[in-house]
DNA sequence: AATCTGACGGGCA
DNA sequence: GTGCCCGCCAGAT
């Protein structure tokens, strides 16, 4: 996986990410930016993105979507519809990979936090 | 060693 | 209002 010279840096970076998502409540969702932004890389949604991709059983990469709201991450799930699934199973409406009503259920991890 | 891509975001044309 | 481009960090080819 990461180099292990680069590691710590990341580290934290991953640390961060699957605490906060983690801390994610239940029938609610967040952005790679907000994440990002919390974290000081305002930025580096890609990063957080690239994050999820190691994502940990333990961390609920499903409720983790775009700005939009939308389920681009999902393809990575297995199987991909699982995402929205577990969402909607969690209370989160959600329609054609797209989070209803994301500004209401957004979980703000700088403001909330 | 160099270049492109990637689960993104925000700004500018 | 829509579309395109650039920037962030790291990895993979």
């Amino acid at each position: 996986m990461i180099k292990q010279k680069n590691a710590d840096k990341q580290q934290n970076f991953f640390a961060d990410v699957y605490e906060v998502v983690k801390l994610i409540p239940k029938g609610r969702v967040t952005s790679y930016g907000a994440i990002a932004h919390y974290l000081g890389a305002k930025s580096g949604a890609r990063m957080v993105g690239w994050a999820m991709h190691g994502c940990p059983k333990n961390v609920p990469a499903h409720r983790v979507v775009n700005s939009q709201g939308l389920l681009t991450g999902k393809v990575h799930f297995n199987p991909p519809s699982a995402m929205g699934a577990k969402l909607k199973k969690e209370g989160v409406r959600v329609a054609k990979d797209k989070v209803q009503l994301f500004a209401e259920i957004f979980w703000d991890p700088s403001k909330e936090l």
